[in-house]
RNA sequence: GGCGCGGUGGCGAAGUGGCUAACGCCGCGGUCUGCAAAACCGUUAUGCGCCGGUUCGAAUCCGGCCCGCGCCUCCA
């Protein structure tokens, strides 16, 4: 009964702990922000947003820390092709995030740092990296020294002399060895750049991620997740950075989600083959998006393909159905409507398939995150559910709670595949509605049409609705009793 | 060249030594239903890339081969 996670650094799934009990600390690297996100980006989104409601459904407090790139060189070209300033072109990318973002149901991480709110913080850290020895200056730049770091590579399981051998290394004369990596860039005339001993200049890409997570979370913390992409040599960097800086191991869990394929082919931005969760949204309910995501194992590569997002959404459509009918199941309940006793036995039979499934939804859970186990569980007890209620027998209310605070919580809480409920969406959409029928009676106020303003006004009364008029415009709040 | 991942029914996708190979989608048949929808039941792999081997027993372990993909360079 406890979580194992397969943790890049070792290559083997280990029990997972906390550093500090009851209490998770994950950071995992967000998007660089200048365009909107594609699918390959939401993957991580939806898969580690997903991890962060398990660890919360199991017991944990989790702190996830996401953050922004919202300098780098694309950022720049960005701005450059639009006439804007950098971080205005970023700043708009990071609210088109949220959208997509909240659209496929992902909860809002605890803190979500941005690299142009901590070049203090990155200047300090590449100046303690100067100071031990492990870094150096060449010209405005300033460079990590691989060969500093005796545990270069660990992370992605190869040597310097391998990779060397590699000799797709890009020359450049400044650096003491082709895989040393920029900590600070000298700025070109044109771009952004923030003072630093070194002159003007601004941060390399994996020094924000290093810099960012040790101030929120501390050294070694629980665990650091993206895209598989990213172990080399982003995540490997991060760690050389960190160490070398603290002396101290920096992430205990390393995790990493499988790519999005098109056509078999990885989906990135160089090969031009991918997808905007936009586009996609436009066109798929977004939570199908979702569904789709998660029934594959985080690890294994998703192929993308219309066939799978239009299957994902009939299987969503019946997950979705269920709710529904267990809503409506209560409602006959409370109105009292059922006139049989219930069948104790059927009742019993479902409360222990609840039980069982489960108990399967957690195991596949905390075997290395098994979401499409799990999800299996969750279709299965769908079934057993609406077998249930389709069964003819009188209803039990207390199974029928039962079976709605289950499927609430793993199909919601946990998978985030549900939604909003039909309550919460009636509420909201009474609220539209009203707001759409105070508008129309505001234009017949403005005609001066007082006989349809005060007809509308005298039904809504009707209803239970009162309408106020004020000089700002009209509120409505509902009736007492 | 180095390192690594994967090939399971029509399409996806779990399963890593032993009940009848989960689960979803599609198709077909049925139950229910005024109709429709929803829901439920049945049905689709004597077989898990190919060839050998280990074992009482393998999709699962070992060896070889074929095929697809990834990382080594910005990428989630």
């Amino acid at each position: 009964m406890s979580i194992q996670l397969y943790n890049t650094l070792t290559g083997r799934k280990q029990k997972f702990e906390s550093a500090e009990p009851g209490r998770v600390k994950m950071y995992v690297c967000g998007p660089t922000t200048y365009n909107y996100i594609h699918l390959g980006n939401a993957r991580p989104l939806v898969v580690f947003d997903t991890l962060r409601r398990y660890l919360e459904y199991r017991g944990y407090e989790v702190f996830y820390v996401q953050n922004f790139t919202d300098i780098d060189d694309k950022v720049i070209k960005r701005a450059q092709e639009e006439g804007q300033e950098p971080l205005k072109v970023a700043n708009r990318y990071i609210e088109e995030f949220f959208r997509d973002a909240d659209a496929l149901n992902v909860k809002r991480a605890s803190l979500y740092p941005r690299v142009s709110e901590h070049i203090e913080d990155i200047i300090a850290a590449v100046q303690e990296l100067l100071r031990r020895g492990y870094a150096y200056r060449a010209g405005g730049d300033v460079y990590f020294e691989v060969e500093k770091f005796p545990d270069y590579g660990r992370l992605s399981g190869r040597n310097l002399d391998e990779m060397r051998a590699g000799a797709r290394v890009e020359v450049n004369a400044d650096k003491r060895n082709p895989l040393d990596f920029a900590l600070w860039k000298a700025a070109a005339p044109d771009e952004p750049a923030w003072e630093s001993p070194w002159g003007q200049g601004r941060p390399g890409w994996h020094i924000e991620c290093s810099t960012m997570s040790l101030k929120y979370l501390g050294s070694g913390f629980d665990i650091h997740g993206g895209g598989a992409d990213l172990i080399f040599p982003h995540h490997e960097n991060e760690i050389a950075q960190a160490e070398a800086q603290t002396g101290q191991p920096f992430a205990r869990f390393w995790l990493h989600n499988g790519f999005i394929t098109v056509k078999e082919e990885k989906m990135s931005k160089s090969k031009g083959n991918f997808f905007l969760v936009r586009d996609i949204l436009s066109r798929f309910n977004p939570l199908a998006v979702r569904l789709y995501l998660l029934s594959t194992h985080y690890r294994s590569p998703v192929d993308f393909d219309d066939e799978r997002l239009i299957a994902a959404e009939k299987g969503l459509e019946r997950l979705q159905n269920t709710r529904r009918l267990l809503q409506e199941a209560s409602d006959r309940l409370r109105r009292g409507s059922e006139e049989t006793a219930p069948s104790q036995e059927k009742a019993a039979a479902l409360r222990a398939q609840i039980e069982r499934l489960k108990n399967e939804f957690v195991a596949a859970m905390d075997d290395d995150f098994n979401t499409a186990r799990a999800i299996a569980a969750f279709y299965e007890l769908a079934r057993e559910i609406n077998t249930y209620l389709h069964g003819g027998a009188a209803l039990e209310a207390e199974v029928i709670e039962l079976a709605t605070a289950t499927y609430e919580q793993l199909g919601e809480d946990v998978l985030g595949l549900l939604g909003r409920s039909q309550q919460q969406a009636s509420a909201e959409l009474v609220d539209s509605l009203m707001e759409l029928i105070i508008s129309v009676r505001q234009e017949a106020r403005q005609r001066k049409d007082w006989a349809t303003a005060d007809a509308i006004r005298d039904r809504l009364k009707d209803l239970g609705i009162i309408i106020e008029d004020t000089p700002h415009g009209s509120r409505w709040k509902r009736s007492q009793g």
